[in-house]
RNA sequence: GCCGAUAUAGCUCAGCUGGCUAGAGCAGCUGAUUUGUAAUCAGCAGGUCGUGGGUUCGAGUCCCUCUAUCGGCUCCA
């Protein structure tokens, strides 16, 4: 007998050798039925895995993020099973779970897989999942292993096992399909019961762009058919927020073949919106003791080449500018830092001078590959809100805590609840990617942890996400897709004050090398603009909109009074405008609504007799008569609202 | 840059297997209407069907090139 322990502290005794799925049905039939995983002490376990020993049980179902894992896992080997019995010659090489869905890569050879074959594999997998097939964890020795996939010619199983020690290689099998696998699967392919492949794209083999580049499948499945219909339409309504469809009908921003691709043209409404976030930053800086400056948009080559830019991005950037002094050339600056290093060395400092904080919304220009490209939040041309502190090494501490309080209120006023803290330290394995020595590396990646960490923020590590110049701190928020865009960002740099050789002098009268720390609360304006659209639906707060009330007349026989609400309003500062077009009342107020203008004020001939206005609220409607006094007032109460309820 | 898909009026879209002067709604213009909380009515105008080439008696429709966009991959100072 085994004892085995459920998560509510209870034991229970069980015969030796008995399943995971037995377990779950000595509880009830229907709680097994809903099993799809499971967890046995530390290793996920299958539903058919034989207990031997005693031990912690936790079941994982469709609500916990392991039982999708595993359904989705599982999804994948039908997947695989489904393309090779279409495509026989295809050679398999990976199919994970992902965050919403599964993959499979594979090798299709000459054939060029498209969308449109999708349908056809589509049919084949339901044929499959309903068989209701068991999964089957196997052990195979590393030489069974090899031999089975030198035997069926896959290139790509084999290198994997190669990186894999004997003793522990296990296949699973289901049907008549086996997969080299380690393991996490659902009870039976038949819990399948709603899928839909979803797109094809290409891969590189290992992530690795000199690889082959394989055929990736995307899908997804559910245990339901109505929870596949339910993720279909949330899909279809995600897209109604694209940043990239609201910045058209909310007139904010366009692109022209003719200016260039990845080139944003701001129009008027979406500058109003840009200066109102600058100036909004500009005031927070201010009282955080930061000093505005402008460096121009091109800079001397010898500027990038002492910073290192030029050498890592040289030759994937817009190529130098030649000037008709032979051998002079200019770079379009690709970012801000190089200029900022040269205005702190246009004079000599002491310690007491520190920390000096340039700041500036400095436009730069970078040359992205064609295809990756993205609406608003990947450009060739952009804003960054960017700022360099120079400070000495025992100040780096605080500073950097600062920073992460500014992020923090720049994200809280923005409405941004739902963010990513990501801690970006290089790939030890990969030096050649970085500049400086360890020893600088190691203290500036310490000094970011160490201020996360005692700012109480719940971070994650990514290795291989630094800067090739220092480690960050990056804040990342997701788009209506759910793909994360890097956002704020603060950076801790020992590298560019040694390639530019600044100092200070310090109180021992010796000269001292400063650290810098690089950060953008918004990171670019563009991007940041694309992600609050996103997620606010357009509908910004009423403190950033840009139009905060329109006049709507019942008839143009009210515009005299129209107009002296208008001027009232614009007197207090309200940004409002007056639809004095001659259309039906319900017309402007159905293109208003679809302009998203937050207040509505409707003037006719009773509003005009007793000096007030009737107000509907977007998204609310109606909501009475008020003085325009009181319409002030109210305007101007949840215009305060809608920032955050913390001053800077 | 790579893989796949898409491209018809300012916007959103229709145009089946190639066959009359390429259609609709919205937006625009003109006129009528003077309007009460999400579309007043009528008329007019608007497209070398992304570009260049090819197949064909005939191409928006089939094939190729290029460009842009979309979904991925890679990249992201």
């Amino acid at each position: 007998m085994i004892k085995i322990t459920f998560p509510d502290g209870i034991e229970k005794e069980f015969k030796k050798g008995i399943t995971v799925l037995d377990i779950a049905k000595s509880i009830s039939d229907g709680f097994a039925r809903k099993v799809l995983s499971a967890k046995f002490n530390q290793d996920i376990v299958e539903a058919s895995t034989e207990l031997k020993v005693d031990g912690k049980i936790l079941f994982y179902t469709w609500n916990d993020d392991e039982g999708k894992a595993a359904f989705w896992h599982s999804s994948a080997h039908v997947l695989a099973q489904a393309i090779l019995s279409l495509y026989p010659y295809a050679k398999l090489t990976i199919g994970p779970a992902i965050e919403n869905g599964f993959y499979y890569d594979a090798d299709f050879g000459k054939r060029t897989f498209s969308e449109n074959d999708l349908e056809e594999l589509e049919k084949k997998f339901k044929d499959f999942a309903s068989q209701k097939s068991v999964f089957n964890m196997r052990e195979s020795s590393k030489k069974d292993a090899l031999n089975y996939y030198k035997k069926i010619n896959n290139p790509y199983k084999i290198e994997l096992i190669e990186d894999l020690d004997d003793g522990t290689i296990t296949f699973c099998d289901h049907s008549d399909f086996t997969d080299l696998c380690k393991g996490g699967h659902i009870p039976n392919t038949g819990l399948i019961k709603a899928v839909k492949l979803t797109s094809v794209a290409g891969a590189y083999w290992r992530g690795d762009e000199t690889n082959n580049q394989l055929t990736r499948i995307y899908g997804i499945s559910f245990p339901k058919n109505k929870d596949l219909t339910k993720y279909l339409d949330l899909l279809e309504k995600a897209k109604e927020r694209d940043h990239r469809k609201l910045g058209k009908s909310l007139e904010l921003f366009t692109f022209s073949e003719k200016v260039g691709i990845g080139l944003p043209l701001w129009l008027p409404k979406g500058t109003e919106l840009r200066d109102r976030l600058e100036l909004f930053l500009k005031k927070a800086q201010k009282k955080a003791g930061y000093e505005q400056v402008i460096s121009p948009h091109i800079g001397n080559k010898e500027l990038y080449i002492t910073s290192g830019h030029f050498e890592k991005y040289g030759t994937d950037s817009f190529q130098p500018i030649e000037t008709p002094n032979e051998g002079e050339s200019f770079l379009l600056k690709p970012m801000n830092c190089p200029h900022h290093c040269e205005i702190y060395k246009s004079k000599p400092w002491s310690y007491k001078d520190l920390p000096k904080r340039y700041a500036e919304f400095g436009t730069v220009y970078r040359y992205e590959q064609s295809g990756e490209l993205h609406g608003l939040t990947r450009v060739r041309s952009f804003t960054q809100d960017d700022a360099h502190i120079f400070c000495m090494p025992s100040q780096l501490d605080k500073e950097f805590k600062n920073v992460i309080d500014l992020v923090l209120y720049v994200f809280e006023s923005l409405g941004f609840d739902d963010f990513i803290v990501q801690v970006s330290l290089r790939d030890k394995d990969k030096p050649e990617k970085y500049i400086g020595n360890n020893k600088s590396w190691d203290l500036a990646e310490k000094a970011i942890i160490n201020a996360t960490k005692e700012k109480g923020l719940e971070y994650i590590v990514e290795y291989g996400e630094a800067a090739f110049y220092g480690p960050k701190l990056d804040f990342l928020v997701r788009d209506v897709l759910g793909r994360k865009w890097q956002l704020g960002t603060i950076q801790v740099d020992y590298n560019l004050p040694e390639r530019f050789e600044l100092t200070y002098k310090g109180d021992d009268n010796q000269l001292h090398r400063p650290v810098m720390i690089h950060r953008a609360p918004f990171g670019s304006l563009e991007r940041f603009v694309a992600i609050l659209l996103e997620n606010t639906g357009g509908n910004f707060p009423l403190w950033l909109t840009p139009m905060q009330a329109i006049i709507l007349c019942v008839s143009n026989k009210y515009e005299k009074y129209a107009k002296k609400v208008l001027n009232y309003l614009e007197n207090n500062e309200i940004r409002a405008s007056l639809d004095a077009r001659n259309e039906t009342i319900g017309k402007k107020i159905r293109e208003a609504e679809m302009n998203k203008i937050p207040f509505m004020l409707i003037i006719g001939e009773k509003e005009t007799l007793n000096n007030n206005v009737s107000i509907r609220k977007h998204g609310h409607g109606d909501i009475g008569d008020k003085s325009i006094k009181e319409l002030v007032e109210l305007v101007k109460f949840e215009e305060k609202n809608s920032l955050s309820s913390k001053e800077f």
